[in-house]
DNA sequence: ATTGGCTACTACGTTATCGCAGTAGCTCTA
DNA sequence: TAGAGCTACTGCGATAACGTAGTAGCCAAT
């Protein structure tokens, strides 16, 4: 039992139920965060933004002057990929780049005023969403985002605890 | 202060730490998830298949003959994506289609038994992982599964309550 | 000051994602 | 039993993700 398995109760007639789980807290991650993604996606869709850019806006408009091997590193992305981003984003006015004084290969993303208020805009769409989520977690919100964080943390870690073999 | 904001602790200098949270718990997720897959396609890897791919291929190896519509209800991905991933197993000869006995528009999916033995493969390279991350959690691990399929539920039912106005 | 090794970023090309529009098959109504 | 209206799936085309292979700037050690 170190894969992954049984996707359904026994409840075989009709369609599967989607919101059944595979047993691991690795797969259940997957699972919510596809279904919070295209959620997301949806609500803040008149923004222009989709869920992936919403939440990069956020966390420039929080830390103004990442770099962006930081972003990569925050988001988890591979270089390139944060390049492709910071493309896409300049090109609609969003975001700007200034040089770094402590490194000249790199420079600072930041958001532009429109870039903010695109984020902003977005915000408020996503906010009844987080909304709906939070009330309905009730007090276990709390408890869940506590988690979360340390799964975060964990999962963070084991970049490092990888060519072990003494 | 309804959107999200605030990404690191107050402190500046250097490179923001990638483990800080933006307040809320599907931003949490968004992250997890990220660090998660990368975690999981780096260890998967040699197996041929990534994160997603493997996720894929447990939910069908544990349901035998899902239709694409219910794969696409399951990952909450739109049909076309899932007609592509139909179409790039069936050319690696790991997934098969047979006819659906209850609608004709339809098929069921189920994975080949090199299909198998590819899962089975990536199953042992991420049995690893999860382990050292159930380990980490230790005794927590239960109740994040727990809370997971909470938040799993809270969100999948968000389509459901949409268009809500009286 | 030089240079060898790193690290930050990116152009390019391949492959993946997914919206739009179309077809085949189901289902309900009359 | 027609046929209107749905639903399941897919071809195509546009755009996104990201690996490979570079270039430019950093930081030793000499």
């Amino acid at each position: 039992m170190p894969t992954v398995s049984r996707p359904q109760h026994p409840d075989s007639a009709g369609s599967a139920d989607p919101h059944a789980g595979l047993g691991n807290v690795l797969f259940d991650i997957w699972l919510v965060s596809r279904a919070a993604t295209s959620q997301i996606d949806a609500a803040v869709q008149p923004s222009g933004l989709d869920a992936d850019e919403f939440a990069i806006y956020s966390v420039l408009a929080g830390a103004d002057g990442m770099t962006p091997t930081e972003l990569a590193n925050w988001m988890a992305a591979p270089p390139t990929t944060v390049s492709s981003y910071v493309k896409r984003f300049e090109r609609r006015g969003h975001v700007r780049r200034v040089a770094n004084p402590d490194d000249g290969r790199s420079y600072l993303l930041e958001l532009t005023a429109s870039g903010r208020a695109a984020h902003r805009t977005a915000g408020e769409l996503f906010a009844p969403v987080l909304g709906r989520v939070t009330s309905a977690l009730g007090p276990a919100a709390a408890d869940t985002h506590r988690l979360l964080q340390d799964l975060h943390a964990v999962v963070g870690s084991l970049e490092e605890s990888v060519g072990d073999r003494s």
